[in-house]
RNA sequence: GCCCCCAUCGUCUAGAGGCCUAGGACGCCACCCUUUCAAGGUGGAGAUCAGGGGUUCGAAUCCCCUUGGGGGUACCA
């Protein structure tokens, strides 16, 4: 915490946000650049803000505001101020936390700066400035606003009025360099001459834009540490001269590497599964889904790299966080999910199979639903080939089928004929049913097992196999025995009964 | 086009001038365990630290150039 490069926040209480947009589901970058802000947040024992950006009215919706908010909170995130459920109040003291209803403050802030002189009136209209920037494209000359409104006389703004036109505003962009003190990546200088010229900051129609609202927000929320993504630091000097403008304390500022797309580009909804809710379906829990995201770009420095929340909140820090951007590696969360998932309590992994359970009983994936005591009972034998909860149907499915779907080709074993197979689970469930209900245990069923393959002279393993895909209609199962004694005596017995009977049919044709 | 950022195994990364004949993890390949599949264990392949110049007694680490990649450049966020 004395490093040089990380702007000591011990001295002023850390506020950091997150400010997503409600136009669309919850983004998994714009989860992890909330989760960095939390961790920051916790780390430093400061304040976590959320923050609803939504004055784009016409694609924000309650539907997206909903899931944002629902996603942070199932991810284990929770924010001091800020609205804690969609469409609900707020919390804290610097709100509101919707832009909707911070419009006054922008109009203040906008006349604040009108009055200064570092804004004015712009009445160009978009053809205009479009016929202008195409007029310098085609001179290869960047793009750029003339500034033709910059120094309009007070004549000639009242014959634009006249002429019926309504004004943007524009915050005058000077030229000379902006130095950014970017915590992550050091120092940043750009030319103010290379921002594009002057900066809308108001539509024509009264909306205040993204790069003006963010600044008063965050300079009106006293915010201390910005922490976004990288697609933000060519935009960062414009910020900075905005907080200048209005007198406010410019804050530090950390942009995290993007995460990207399998082939390196910024990961977007085309090539890559981008929405958290998406994973959510899929059966990824999480504490993998943190684990894997709270290391996507940052690391603790040393070995370990199964981390939980609080793990992370006691470790993080912003010097070592990547510059470079990460990849999303779909094996690498993977295997951590499913780390995880050996990690819970029984109680605890119950509770979260049930759901995906129950919604392959609906979609008729399984024909019943198993008991919470029975999934328990399951635990032991598929805990560790659950990657994601999802697969738990794949994996256990044909421990809750009325009948299994029988291939009799899969049936027979690679050295065995259809007559051999039919034998060797006529033997064994003979073998079986001599045992009876009473030993039917994994220890005892094993010996008599075991020994009819050798009397027979057949191949454990061929003999087990056969009776594998007999009980359960697949080549890849749990242990066997402790499957059949999952299955109980008496579904065994009727599904290797029911296996000969598929043999036999199809021999016989 | 212009501006900005970045650059260590396929991927995520350790590394902040000598501890590096570059470490860990995922994935991959063997072997062990084993009735299948996993899980677990052990071992292995895998990076001339993008390339080239410097600086230094010494560079993956500092500087410059080149190349490559990414981002930004709206009356979108």
């Amino acid at each position: 915490m004395t490093d040089p490069t990380h702007p000591a926040p011990s001295h002023t209480p850390v506020r950091v946000r997150i400010a997503p947009s409600p136009t669309g589901p919850l983004h998994i970058g714009t989860a992890r650049t909330a989760l960095f802000n939390y961790l920051f947040a916790r780390h430093h024992g400061g304040t976590f803000i959320l923050r609803l950006e939504d004055t784009d009215g016409a694609r924000s919706s309650i539907a997206y505001e909903k899931d944002i908010l629902d996603g942070l909170h199932w991810l284990g995130m929770t924010w001091d101020e800020g609205p804690d459920v969609a469409g609900g109040a707020d919390i804290g003291t610097y709100g509101p936390y919707r832009q909707m209803q911070r419009l006054d403050r922008y109009e203040e802030a906008a006349t604040r700066l009108l009055d200064q002189g570092d804004a004015y009136p712009c009445y160009c209209t978009p053809e205009e400035l479009d016929a202008e920037r195409k007029a310098r494209e085609a001179a290869k000359e960047q793009p750029r606003y003339s500034g033709r409104c910059a120094r309009l006389t007070p004549d000639q703004r009242a014959d634009f009025l006249a002429e019926g036109r309504r004004s943007a505003i524009r915050f005058r962009i000077p030229d000379g360099p902006i130095v950014v003190d970017d915590i992550i990546r050091g120092r940043v200088e750009i030319d103010g001459a290379q921002l594009g010229g002057d900066l809308v900051i108001v539509r024509a129609d009264g909306n205040p834009l993204y790069h003006f609202t963010v600044v008063v927000d965050d300079a009106a929320m006293g915010i201390t540490h910005v922490i976004r993504g990288e697609d933000h630091l060519s935009n960062t000097p414009k910020h900075v001269l905005l907080f200048r403008a209005l007198g406010a304390a410019v804050p530090h500022f950390a942009h995290l590497p993007l995460i990207l797309n399998p082939d390196g580009s910024k990961m977007s909804k085309r090539k890559s599964q981008t929405a958290l809710s998406d994973y959510l379906a899929e059966g990824f829990i999480r504490e993998g889904l943190v684990n894997y995201l709270g290391l996507l770009g940052w690391s603790t420095g040393t070995d370990e790299d199964v981390l939980s929340l609080q793990d992370l909140v006691d470790q993080f820090d912003l010097p070592h966080v990547q510059k470079g951007g990460a990849r999303f590696d779909r094996e690498r969360l993977l295997w951590l999910n499913g780390q995880w998932i050996r990690r819970l309590s029984p109680d605890e992994l119950v509770d979260r199979l049930r759901p995906f359970l129950e919604a392959d009983r609906i979609a008729g994936r399984i024909a019943r639903m198993p008991s919470d005591e029975e999934i328990r009972a399951l635990l032991p034998l598929i805990r560790e080939r659950l990657p994601m909860l999802g697969a738990v149907t794949e994996t256990a499915g044909f421990f809750f089928a009325d009948q299994l779907e029988l291939d009799p080709a899969m049936l027979v074993p690679k050295r065995w004929g259809p007559q051999t197979t039919i034998e060797g689970l006529r033997a064994a469930r003979a073998a079986i049913a001599r045992g009876g209900e009473v030993t039917f245990e994994a220890d005892e069923l094993e010996a008599p097992l075991r020994g009819l393959a050798e009397e027979r002279g057949w191949k454990v393993g061929d003999l087990f196999m056969a009776i594998r895909v007999a009980i359960t209609g697949r080549t890849a199962t749990p242990p066997l025995f402790d499957t059949m004694v999952a299955l109980g005596f008496q579904r065994t017995l009727a599904r290797l009964d029911r296996a000969i009977e598929v043999l036999v049919a199809s021999a016989g044709a």
